[in-house]
DNA sequence: TGTACATCAGTGAACGCGCGTTCACTGATGTAC
DNA sequence: TGTACATCAGTGAACGCGCGTTCACTGATGTAC
C-alpha cells in the first residue's frame, strides 16, 4: 500500500510529514536520512529521489516551519483586530505558542545552522517571508503611532529578541520554576511584550 | 614531552582546555572524544581515564562555562558600583558579551541538552551558582527600590529572557542586518535592558 | 481498445567513515624497606 | 642511597554501530501508435 501511495508524487510530502514527527520525537540529532526512510516505510535510498542530500531535506523542513510561522502571523494581521496594539500582542503570543508547540522545529529554524542547510535558496526565501510578517506587525503598530520613532527594523529586532528568548527558555524548561503551564508562559510573554511596546513608544533615540 | 606533562594529573585540565578550543572551532557536533584526544596529542582512549563517558566530559565543559559566567557576574557585583541600576546594566552587558565571545560554549550551556549531560551533578551545581549570581544582581536592584514589586525570580526570568534572546540572535548573526559590530550589539542590549528595568519598575501586577 | 516502449520512482546490497567504548598491555612514577 | 614492588596513566588494536551516499536493478506508470 505504501508503494501505491508513494509512486508518482507524494513521497516528498510523506517524507516531510514523517520528518516533522521524527524531529519532535527524537530531536535534530535523531533525524537521520535512514531513520526518516524507516519512519516513512520506504527504503533508505528512496529519499534521494526527492532530496539531493540531507542538507536539502533539513532546509525543506525548516522552510515548512517558516511558512507556518508566516502564515500564523499573517492570520493575525488578517483578523483585522481594531486595536494595533492588540494585534501586536496577539502576534507575539502566537510566535511563542508556535515555538512551544514544535520545539525541535523551532530550534531547527533558529538554532545553530547545520552545515550546508543555510545555503538552500528555498529556505532563505521562506525565512524572509516569515520575518516580513513580523516586520509587518511592527510597521502597522508604528503607523498607528504606538511604537514611537525608532526604526521599524530596530523595533522588530527588539521584539524578536524578547519573544525568541522567552520561547527558547520555555522550550528548554528553564521557565518552569516560575511558570509551569504553557498558558502561564504565554501570559508572561504577553506581559513582557506589552512592557516592551510601551518602552519603545517612550524611547527618544533613533536607530 | 606531552607524556611528561600529562602523566600524573594535568591531562584532565589539558583535555578541558583543548575541549573549549575545539568547541569554538568546530561546534558541539565537531567535539568528539576522538577529535579531542587528537587535539590534545594523546591516544583516543586516554580521556577515559578522566571522564567516564562523553556526557561527563561535556558536563565538565559546560560547568566551566557556568563557573566563568558566575565569576563574571560576581566581579560586577564586587566592583561596588555606586548605582544599582548601573550595576544591573553592566551585568546584562557582561552576560551578552560572554555569549558572543564563546558562542559554542554558550550554546552548550543553554541550548538543547545532549542526552545524559543534564544528569551530571557537577553541572547542576555550576548552573545554579551562575543563576544565583544573576538573581543577586536582580535582588540588589530590587532592594534599592529600582525594580518595583514583581517577585525577584519573575524579574530575573524577564531579564534573562531578554539577554538570552539578544545573545542567541547575535550569535546566529541575525542581528547583523541592524547592528554589525559587537559593540553596537552590546549598546542595543544595554538599551533594551534599561527599558525593561523601567518597565518592570512601573509594573503593578505581582508574580 | 490493445500492444510496445520509454520513463522514472523505489529497492537492496555495498562503500567507506568516524564514532564511543573496551581491554590487555607497557612503561613511568612513587613507596617501602 | 639503592633495590623491589605496587600503582596507575596512557597506548594501540579491536569491537560493533549507524550514518550518508552510490549504484545497478526492477517493476510500476504513462504515452504513442
Amino acid at each position: 500500500m505504501a508503494q501505491d501511495d508513494y509512486h508518482h508524487g507524494n513521497l516528498r510530502q510523506a517524507l516531510l510529514d514523517a520528518g516533522e514527527k521524527l524531529l519532535e520525537a527524537e530531536g535534530v540529532e535523531g533525524l537521520s536520512m535512514r531513520a526518516l526512510a524507516r519512519a516513512t516505510g520506504v527504503s533508505h535510498a528512496a529519499p534521494y529521489r526527492h532530496f539531493a542530500d540531507k542538507a536539502e531535506l533539513l532546509a525543506a523542513l525548516a522552510a515548512r516551519g517558516f511558512a507556518r510561522l508566516a502564515e500564523a502571523l499573517g492570520a493575525v494581521a488578517a483578523a483585522q483586530l481594531d486595536d494595533p496594539q492588540r494585534e501586536y500582542l496577539v502576534a507575539c503570543r502566537r510566535y511563542i505558542e508556535l515555538g512551544m508547540e514544535a520545539p525541535a522545529m523551532y530550534r531547527l529554524m533558529f538554532g545553530q545552522q547545520q552545515p550546508g542547510v543555510g545555503d538552500q535558496p528555498e529556505l532563505a526565501e521562506a525565512g524572509h517571508a516569515a520575518f516580513d510578517a513580523l516586520l509587518g506587525a511592527m510597521a502597522r503598530g508604528r503607523a498607528a503611532g504606538t511604537l514611537g520613532n525608532v526604526s521599524t527594523e530596530a523595533q522588530a529586532m527588539a521584539v524578536w529578541s524578547m519573544v525568541h528568548g522567552i520561547t527558547e527558555l520555555a522550550i528548554s524548561g528553564r521557565l518552569a520554576p516560575c511558570w509551569q503551564s504553557p498558558l502561564e508562559v504565554l501570559a508572561f510573554g504577553e506581559r513582557m511584550c506589552a512592557l516592551l511596546l510601551s518602552g519603545l513608544g517612550g524611547a527618544k533615540a533613533g536607530n
